[in-house]
DNA sequence: GGGCGGGCGGGAG
DNA sequence: ACTCCCGCCCGCC
């Protein structure tokens, strides 16, 4: 390590100087506007043209095109609504954006989602987690965070998540097989969930089988309908259940991928 | 099979 | 602070 010397008498410490100069390295005011005010841009997605609104923090707001008419000023006048702070056209999206928008992999992209409760950026954290394709009852995110009696008020944090698509509450339905309600209404839920090919036909199906989880008798797994490894079981091993504990006693064991009815014990906190 | 109450977080008053 | 009310729900009648 290269030790600068410097002269002693009436300044700060030294440690004192270099943490100071660090917090400046590690943490470079891009540009003063940039750390102000938030920006936004217009980004294609294969379901359709996006608004984004981010800062160096992160994605803080996002609507699609389509629910603000493809309306630049509504879109910046219901950010101003939310945030109570104006909006800059950016030079640039942020960065992984397009690539994440092209692949529909969203999922490492930075959100500034500090207005939200802890109970709210809970709810979407896990939610970030749904791969394309797959869909989540708002029953599993609520066991997720540990309070499975919360299953409303996840609905609820839901229909406040400022970056719908990219943290994909669409990805969340109800527990019998309908995609249930959605910001931007049920019918663009519904588009965006056929768009990344789940089958919401087959889903409704075994629904109306009373049945909402599947295993395959050659490994004793059981699964959500819609998960990845579900949708490998071939037809004459597939076993429907209606419930996690009725797979269970016919000795099938949860997927660790999809996750379906972990018990959480009591809901933590008061 | 839909209606009803339980359940819970958050905001309004 | 406390109550009331509403909401992308759930599962049992």
């Amino acid at each position: 390590m290269v030790i600068i010397d410097r002269d002693g008498g009436g300044s700060p410490p030294v440690d004192e100087l270099e943490a100071a100069l660090a917090a400046l390295a590690v943490d470079p005011p891009a540009s003063l506007s940039a750390r102000i005010f938030a920006q936004w841009c217009r980004v294609t997605s294969p379901t359709g043209d996006l608004y984004v609104a981010f800062s160096d923090q992160g994605i803080s707001y996002v609507r699609t095109a389509e629910a603000v008419g493809d309306d630049e000023t509504v879109f910046l006048e219901s950010f101003r609504a939310r945030f109570e702070r104006p909006l800059l056209a950016a030079d640039r999206p942020p960065p992984g954006l397009l690539p994440a928008v092209r692949t529909g992999r969203t999922r490492p992209l930075r959100f500034d989602l500090g207005q939200l409760t802890d109970f709210e950026r809970a709810v979407l954290t896990v939610t970030a987690q749904i791969p394309a394709g797959q869909t989540r009852p708002y029953g599993w995110v609520a066991k997720e965070i540990g309070r499975p009696k919360a299953v409303r008020a996840v609905g609820t944090a839901l229909g406040r998540n400022p970056v719908p698509v990219l943290i994909p509450c669409h990805r969340v339905t109800r527990s019998d097989g309908v995609p249930g309600e959605y910001v931007f209404g049920p019918q663009a839920k519904e588009r965006l969930l056929r768009a990344e090919a789940v089958n919401l036909d087959e889903v409704r199906e075994l629904a109306s089988e009373r049945i909402f989880y599947l295993g395959s008798d050659t490994t004793g797994i059981v699964c959500f309908p819609t998960c990845h490894h579900a949708r490998r079981i071939t037809a004459k091993h597939r076993k429907g259940f209606r419930n996690i504990e009725q797979a269970a006693e016919h000795g099938y064991r949860p997927c660790l991928h999809c996750r379906p009815g972990i018990a959480t014990g009591d809901a933590v906190g008061a």
